[in-house]
DNA sequence: GTCTATATCGAGATAGAC
DNA sequence: GTCTATCTCGATATAGAC
């Protein structure tokens, strides 16, 4: 078994390209990316242990043999997916971690800090993109994945390093052990966008709750999380 | 099938005992509660999907039809589980509400409101108790629970109807759609205190934080949904 | 009520033809 | 690379002796 490489900070690996995009020379998808595509949906939308890779090969339409011929098995089929998302989502935020930094002369506030973590796997949930599915997957990683998922992320903090650090400079006034507790707080907003969670509170409010105006949504995440960092 | 009752607000079922105080006359447990306990704990550690109800017989070193016997289906028995322990735990909050209530001649602080929410599972986490496995059990139903599960949890609201509109009376200055968002931040929270994600704040803070500390935890937690419900 | 043995099913993985 | 057919295993559930 070769080892993947356990980094998900920012790969070297070619992530350019939306799935559909990686298309044949006769215009139809590759065998692997349809694959990729369906479990990554069903997954998302289903959970891992449910669904089978009967279920993935039918709603792919390819052959059963497919993702054993091209991922090997089905757990690493699911590693897949979860390594390429979650590298794709830390690269977005120490992106924008990075221009927060020039733009404050490498001192950013709580608020420009909080922004760049939450902003990007947020915008992920506008249901007018393509990626509402990969940050269910992903939130659904956290609870559901294999043994492997689950050490990956226990053990890489080095995507929470540079945030924890860049908050430990802008509160100065807090403990370190406080902003570590505030930005577990924080990460705690994110992991409860769940489909299932969104659904509650729009029962709960009487449809009030818009989760579609993602913009709105994030401010209102950065406000709660900034305010919570702020307090003495 | 019989339809288990959807409420579980306050239940009129018995939930006074420990599970491990229903003694047979013999002093030894008796099988039903044997099986309870280990389900439960395995569920919590293990996740829903990967126990077997082998593995759970094996726990419990009862026999293998045990389950169904006593429980009808290994679905049956997660969702008994899960409507115990979700009735015991919102009987502590709805009693802690009361109780802020009273004290606060029916118009409790913002703080009141959200430490009763937040102190009764954050309690359970306590290592030296007794529930820590409980909530994590309830946390892992939120995303693993069967269909039956998901849908009590959607459309169920009732506990949580009481909190809100008692922070709608304590934020005048807030629009209910903001109240209710603030409201689900906060059961973030909450539902972010799983084992995994205390091991990965722990590597990451080299072991500063210390989550055994349950009522520093708490105010930890109170604080800083507070703030975010005090902001402007 | 309890236990052994087993029925039945669906899962992931694979061999081998094309 | 792709497909069909199949292997093997582990799951839940149950029948029937005691």
């Amino acid at each position: 078994m070769t080892q993947p490489d356990p980094s998900l900070d920012l790969t070297d690996q070619d992530l350019s390209l939306d799935d559909e995009a990686h298309l044949t020379q006769a215009g139809c998808a590759a065998t692997r990316d349809l694959v990729f595509v369906a479990a990554e949906r069903l997954f998302a939308v289903h959970g891992f242990q449910k669904v089978s890779v009967r279920d993935i090969t039918a709603e792919a339409k390819v052959n059963l043999a497919s993702i054993n011929y091209h991922f090997g098995s089905k757990d690493a089929l699911l590693l897949e997916i979860f390594t390429r998302r979650t590298a794709e989502l830390n690269r977005a935020r120490a992106k924008m971690l990075h221009e927060a930094n020039a733009a404050h002369a490498g001192k950013p506030p709580v608020r420009a800090v909080l922004h760049a973590l939450i902003a990007p796997p947020v915008r992920w949930m506008d249901p007018k993109g393509e990626r509402l599915i990969s940050v269910q997957f992903l939130i659904r990683a956290r609870s559901e994945g294999t043994d492997q998922m689950r050490d990956i992320l226990r053990t890489d903090v080095s995507h929470l390093r540079r945030f924890s650090d860049a908050l430990l400079v802008a509160c100065p006034q807090l403990t370190p052990e406080e902003v570590y507790w505030r930005l577990h707080f924080s990460l705690g907003l994110i992991h409860n966008n769940r489909f299932a969670e969104f659904d509650r509170l729009n029962t709960l409010s009487g449809g009030l709750t818009r989760e579609d105006e993602v913009d709105l949504l994030i401010q209102r995440m950065v406000n709660f999380a900034e305010a919570g960092f702020l307090r003495a």
